[in-house]
DNA sequence: GTAGGGTTAG
């Protein structure tokens, strides 16, 4: 069209903007935005948030808020361009000022603020703006996209009476034929715990509508919970209905046969990946079949494996192989491992605190004098521990050795008694998981005290006998509390689930659902 | 005609 001669107007540019902005290409767009001063465009309302738009989009929030900053009128698209390119950066700070100081906003400000909010991975701002939004007398009107932001909030906070809430708002409003809200709520339900409820919306959308991410979220939410076959089940539906996969469903898909053992299934599913399937296995898919290996107890072969990698192998692959020799006790491939890690990533005190583990079971107590004092004098410490439960739609935190709340002393003499109530059914404490130079005595109570079992203790006590316990850590669950909870089950007589930075665990009449197999 | 959206391991 250049070549022709044709300048373009203030119609041509938003969409050229527009596809530089999805392609990252910011030469492109200063290009475009020197033709549109030529032209006498900047005036223009469209042109003027296209233009930040494509800024932002290609990242260079400075350059879009010099020309933000250079407007003389700047209508609602350019603030809310705007206040999207901060959250995406990062900068919340800077976004909610200038949300604040917005004179007029519309739904997609409120929008922009709220998934802002949850992609930040900040749920109770989300939620609680959503809430703001819809006070008495507001006149704004949720949309599905509104919806779409909102729910990742109640699925990072495991809220699922919340969820529930929303969901029916959104039927309130005439979304329940939407796919992509359904698909949202599909993945709020698997997260917040319920996988019935997740598959009833995901079986909402119509077969033709059912698209890519819908596909994945359900493949991810059947690996999450342990259900491999199902997830196995799942992914043939979708290469039946004629979707292609990507690489987020062969995550969701080896993650799910790792999960459940299934290594013929899992090897196989990698192997067609870019044969059959043209998506070029990448490094966390490498990870993921180390971790599938590994949990095999095929540490050999994982070894190979990543010594075959296309690619450099990252913290995953290591961490993966890591992980495996902790469960299986091989000290040498994870002092090989470790090595790795340690340059890796030097600060994930994580890799120190498994290797030192595996050193004190073998009894080699100068090599765990060692790594602690390295962890010391690296100031490195385990990340805060923390896990909730929802009772009655209300969310209670604990964190590790919390006596803060106000029935510690109720949950304190449960735990202090719980030990020798389970020691008579089998339990034996597993100290290995306390690091600290303490007594036996000390670093039993120690593991009493953790945040999953404040958690669950709160939860037996202020639920009627059945009630199945919901509880949500921040890091993986701890062997102990693993091993604890699965006595729990049985003598409480309690389905009890854990949700942790990996999967679920329900425990039932004695046993786990991951088969103590994570 | 512009701005806001759901899926990703250990």
């Amino acid at each position: 069209m250049h070549f022709l001669g044709l300048l373009g107007d203030n119609f041509t540019l938003p969409f050229v903007l527009k596809s530089c902005a999805d392609l990252s290409r910011v030469c492109m767009g200063r290009c475009v935005h020197g033709q549109g001063l030529r032209v006498g465009l900047e005036g223009d309302f469209y042109v003027g948030a296209s233009l930040i738009d494509m800024y932002v989009k290609c990242g260079v929030i400075g350059d879009a808020r010099k020309l933000f900053d250079k407007m003389i009128v700047r209508d609602m698209a350019s603030w809310n361009a705007l206040i999207a390119g901060y959250m995406k950066e990062g900068e919340i700070g800077v976004a909610e000022d200038l949300f604040e100081r917005m004179e007029h906003r519309n739904i997609v400000s409120w929008t922009a603020m709220i998934s802002g909010y949850t992609q930040n991975g900040f749920a109770e701002q989300a939620l609680g703006l959503f809430d703001e939004m819809l006070q008495d007398g507001s006149e704004m009107k949720p949309n599905w996209v509104t919806i779409v932001s909102v729910l990742p909030a109640c699925a990072q906070s495991a809220a699922l009476e919340r969820g529930r809430r929303i969901h029916d708002f959104a039927n309130g409003i005439g979304l329940h034929l939407n796919s992509s809200v359904q698909t949202a709520l599909a993945g709020m339900y698997a997260k917040c715990y319920s996988l019935v409820e997740a598959r009833c919306c995901f079986d909402m959308i119509a077969q033709n509508g059912k698209n890519l991410i819908a596909w994945n979220t359900m493949i991810t939410a059947y690996a999450s919970h342990g259900c491999g076959v199902e997830a196995v089940s799942i992914f043939e539906n979708m290469l039946r209905a004629g979707v292609q996969p990507d690489a987020v469903t062969f995550m969701g898909l080896l993650s799910g046969c790792s999960h459940s053992g299934l290594i013929d299934a899992g090897l196989n599913h990698f192997n067609d990946m870019g044969t059959i399937h043209s998506v070029e296995p990448r490094v966390e898919h490498y990870a993921c079949v180390v971790d599938l290996l590994g949990r095999a107890g095929r540490l050999v072969e994982a070894k190979e494996l990543i010594s075959q990698m296309p690619m450099q192998a990252g913290p995953s692959v290591w961490g993966a192989l890591l992980a495996a020799c902790r469960s299986h006790r091989n000290l040498e491939i994870a002092e090989l491992a470790a090595r790795r890690l340690f340059v890796l990533e030097p600060d994930n005190s994580g890799n120190y605190v498994l290797l030192s583990n595996l050193y004190a079971e073998a009894g080699m107590w100068e090599e765990v004098k060692k790594l602690r004092a390295l962890l010391k004098y690296q100031g490195m410490k385990k990340s805060p521990g923390c896990s909730w439960i929802e009772i009655n739609g209300k969310s209670h935190l604990f964190m590790g050795a919390d006596k803060s709340h106000p029935q510690a002393k109720e949950i304190y003499k449960f735990l202090e008694a719980l030990p020798e109530k389970i020691k008579m059914a089998g339990y034996i404490p597993d100290t290995s998981f306390v690091l600290h130079d303490i007594s036996e005595e000390e670093k039993e109570y120690n593991l009493t005290t953790h945040s999953e079992k404040l958690a669950i203790a709160f939860g037996l006590l202020n639920t009627r006998p059945g009630v199945v316990l919901r509880v949500t850590k921040n890091l993986r669950i701890c062997g102990d509390c693993h091993a604890a909870t699965k006595f729990i089950s049985k003598i409480y007589e309690r389905e009890i689930i854990v949700r942790d930075l990996n999967r679920f665990h329900c425990f039932k009449d004695g046993s786990c659902s991951c088969g103590d197999y994570w």
